[in-house]
RNA sequence: GCACCCGUAGCUCAACUGGAUAGAGCGCUUCCCUCCGAAGGAAGAGGUUGUGAGUUCGACCCUCGCCGGGUGCACCA
């Protein structure tokens, strides 16, 4: 248990036998060093609901309060915060114990869940822009923590490998193919079919009706069009996949809309028998009358014409994942401007019984440097692919300049390393909902709270555990002991990765994890710049560096949460 | 028109059930490598948290109005 958990048990006590509600007793860090390390605002809440004085409430719950193994007696300030200093033998064995502990801390939820997620969704025949990063690293990042949180965790990439852009895909295809461009890029040769296809059909009604012919045979089943489809599904995914295998990003489960295909028809049916659906003005819908902020807004689930509709493809997916799964909870990980069609999507599921835990993992919008949102559909988008590869370009260039004794293919795995990390954490270091202003040289700065200032702090605890080892320097078995203030912060620090963790999947937020990590970064340099480690001796230098040691496991392990890696050297 | 999101230092962003003196990075000024890695550290300047009320011991946070920006709103995904 933490020992910020600690206090709130014992707060807790103390509380009800106070005859106040225990379950206010929470425990925070301080939020000043010169009040203490921890506080609790308990007395304060008690005061409110009650009608109370806070300070004299605080003075008569420190009586029934018992910490003296632990901290020095807690006092009582300000309008009535309980501070509360913990003894360095107390932090000490806290930290001792996370040292010692391969979860580093990190307590597992009470009840796990099973929880689905569905993340980046790219679709065919185009390619991966940055539009598609949130949701990816995003996604990936919070499967990461739920999973090393013990819940039972299912990725699913619901990839867009069905839609009306088929029928020029497959006229193109069979008219204007380049196979030796297919063979070297396949999505480029698709996207140049799409397009010149696209532009063909304006100037001749012949085409565009022929290309409206060959969506309808795909629809119904032409082996011919269908196997066109499939290799074009096939070659996209193959150049996902690089990307993916690049990003260290893997799926459970890759369920695309196609999969679904065949449920639309008996589903709409089936809820037009329900009654949960009726007929609208040619359409299907579901309305939804009881709901005053969709009283309008009714979801359309098959067009006047018979096609289905995303929502359509969305409920048959909700119902299947519920069938084979039964999740707790299913989480979409995508942008916020959908915000209305999963309102919608989620009123219908729960018409339909459905009772998990549905949630809209929602972002802000990735906007350029004019501060407007990048389109879809423009085509002028930067590209996934080229965009990581200049990030490893641009991070070579520095290795090579910082670290010239490395040799090539170890300049190359570190420029990965770091060129990766710093795209995933520029994203991830941002509150979810703020709209993203795309910057390459923020992106790739390599100053202040980026992957690389995170991944340095790691290099340089290495560098000095190597150091030791090529001097002989003898290290003793000795316990971590501290008592510098140096030494206090970092300890207090190291022991927040765990409530960090559980904060971050409370609202699925990363960025407080990347706040965190910063943090510690931090708070080591100033360990390191006060407290000298290797020219210290016997069991003051054995503690450092078994403090510098837990740091480095901490930063390599959130790192890794994050979706980050780290080199040993750079 | 309606709904949702956002407005915090010059710029990009934080701020943990409402809590103590609103914090970082970038940029700017000045220092620190015969020194465990300077991709680092120390110090400084920079704020009426869009605005006006309200709720209370206390509001960036909750409520209402207003201003400004973004997104979505019946047959795209």
């Amino acid at each position: 248990m933490s020992l910020q958990s600690l206090l709130e048990s014992r707060l807790a006590t103390a509380l009800g036998n106070a005859g106040i509600d225990p379950a206010i007793g929470i425990v925070t860090p301080a939020a000043n060093a010169q009040f203490g390390d921890f506080q609790s605002n308990a007395a304060m809440v008690a005061a409110k609901s009650q009608k109370k004085n806070p300070r004299e409430l605080a003075t008569s719950i420190l009586n029934y309060l018992q910490v003296e193994d632990l901290c020095e007696p807690p006092t009582v300030a300000g309008a009535g915060f309980i501070n509360f200093k913990v003894l360095d033998s107390a932090l000490s064995d806290a930290v001792n114990r996370v040292r010692n502990d391969a979860c580093l801390g990190v307590t597992p939820v009470p009840h796990a869940k099973t929880i689905i997620i569905d993340f980046s969704s790219p679709n065919v025949a185009k390619p991966m822009h940055v539009g598609h990063i949130r949701s990816t690293i995003l996604g990936d990042s919070l499967s990461r923590i739920a999973r090393h949180l013990g819940h039972h965790v299912i990725t699913d990439n619901h990839i867009g490998d069905w839609g009306t852009q088929f029928g020029k895909v497959i006229y193109g295809w069979k008219h204007l193919l380049n196979r030796d461009a297919l063979y070297k890029s396949p999505i480029d040769e698709l996207v140049r079919l799409y397009r010149e296809v696209n532009a063909l059909e304006e100037h001749d009604p012949v085409i565009k009706e022929t290309v409206r012919g060959e969506l309808v045979k795909l629809q119904q089943g032409d082996v011919e069009n269908l196997e066109i489809w499939k290799q074009a599904v096939a070659l996209s995914w193959k150049e996902f996949e690089h990307l993916y295998a690049l990003l260290d990003i893997t799926f459970d489960e890759r369920l695309g809309e196609s999969f679904y295909n065949d449920a639309l028809e008996p589903l709409v049916d089936r809820l037009l028998a329900h009654e949960i659906a009726r007929e609208s003005e040619g359409a299907v819908c579901i309305f939804f009358p009881d709901i005053p902020a969709l009283q309008e807004k009714p979801c359309l689930i098959r067009k006047s014409d018979g096609g289905f509709l995303y929502a359509t493809t969305d409920l048959a997916t909700l119902e299947y994942r519920e069938k084979r799964w039964k999740a707790d909870a299913v989480w979409y990980v995508t942008g916020s401007p959908q915000q209305l069609h999963f309102e919608q999507v989620f009123a219908a599921g729960r018409k339909m019984g459905i009772e998990t835990d549905l949630r809209h993992i929602a972002f802000g919008s990735i906007l350029g440097d004019d501060r407007k949102m990048m389109k879809t559909r423009s085509g002028e988008n930067v590209e996934l692919g080229g965009l990581l590869r200049e990030a490893i370009e641009r991070s070579l260039a520095v290795v090579e300049e910082k670290n010239p004794d490395l040799s090539k293919s170890q300049q190359e795995e570190v420029a990965r390393i770091i060129g990766l990390g710093a795209v995933k954490y520029a994203d991830l270091m941002q509150h979810r909902l703020t709209d993203y202003v795309f910057s390459w040289d923020k992106m790739l700065s390599f100053q202040g709270n980026t992957a690389p200032y995170l991944q340095n702090a790691y290099v340089r605890i290495r560098s000095i555990f190597r150091k030791a080892e090529a001097e002989g320097v003898e290290i003793l078995p000795a316990p971590i002991s501290i008592s510098e203030s140096a030494e206090r912060a970092l300890a207090l620090q190291i022991l927040k990765f765990g409530e960090t963790l559980h904060a971050v999947l409370e609202d699925q937020r990363p960025n407080l994890l990347c706040l965190y990590l910063y943090e510690l970064a931090d708070t080591f340099h100033h360990f390191y710049e006060a407290c000298p480690i290797l020219k210290s001796e016997g069991g003051i230098r054995s503690s450092r560096m078994a403090l510098a040691g837990v740091t480095s496991q901490v930063l390599k392990i959130g790192l890794g949460l994050l979706g980050i890696g780290v080199p040993e050297r750079m």
